[in-house]
DNA sequence: CGGATTAGTTGTAGACATACAATTATGTTA
DNA sequence: TAACATAATTGTATGTCTACAACTAATCCG
């Protein structure tokens, strides 16, 4: 036997609940009508305006693709381009009302916990939901 | 303010680490050269050799594209075809030791816990992994 | 035996994503 | 002003995945 790593084995379970035992995003794909990616966009527009290097700087695309995602948004009424006035090479992109509804609908499935977490106590939700708040935080914090 | 939800709360930093703070597919892919997919494949073949139907259901493919992946990865070396003795309509797919390799390699990268989680003592650290290992079980376990 | 079922293969079509080259418009700087 | 850099677009090529239809071979069952 060999000891167990608990920083791994948690790890690896965290993976196995995300990607395998209660993945989403096939669900929002077929509940919204578009790609997971397009979803993810329309994401990250919901706090505000992004010029679209911004956005492919979050989607991990390259500047042609975000413009053919973009393409696809736009002519569904989910976003708008405009000429950023303050640097008129770039464009914000801005979420329309119609946009948020599907963003809505997306973040409703994606974030909605699996039935299993009930498994774990009250206590024991708020430790997890801690911990992990922590991990997320750190990962966003750029190394000292 | 809306109460917080621990559930939702720790579901949601779980899907963004693994999701995108920490996602490593696309490492694996770039490291050992083929889709993830096919690195999953892989993986499943670890324990011991499976019908080509059983693996279809692992990877949530239909069995055309099933023979597509395995034609590929029998083209690298990295796994065998044999008829099914018991069921000679079916066939066996078992990796082979250069398949191991490759699955080893894959596996070193997605299952090496991120650095952050250092940020946790050791002794949460194990109660992380033990409310991640309920979970877990409860998911793969069907329902009463 | 003969019909139905199952496992796998071949082929086709299309959506989605990645990557790169070339171009236009705008902004920055020597 | 001229040279260069940046933002976005257009176009092309390719890899990947999903879905379906049609087929062969083997098995099961009435």
């Amino acid at each position: 036997m060999t000891t167990p790593d608990p920083a791994a084995s948690a790890w690896q379970s965290m993976r196995r609940l995300v990607l395998e035992l209660h993945d989403r995003r096939g669900a929002v794909s077929e509940a919204i009508g578009m790609s997971y990616l397009r979803a993810k966009a329309l994401s990250r527009l919901m706090p505000g305006p992004l010029t679209q290097r911004e956005l492919s700087a979050e989607l991990m695309t390259d500047a042609p693709y975000t413009t053919v995602i973009l393409d696809d948004l736009e002519r569904r009424g989910l976003v708008q381009r405009q000429v950023n006035p303050a640097d008129r090479r770039s464009k914000l992109v801005s979420i329309t009302p119609a946009g948020r509804q599907v963003a809505d609908d997306a973040g409703r499935i994606t974030s909605t916990p699996p039935e299993v977490l009930g498994a774990l106590s009250k206590a024991e939700l708020r430790e997890l939901a801690r911990m992990l708040g922590v991990l997320v935080g750190q990962s966003e914090r750029p190394p000292d």
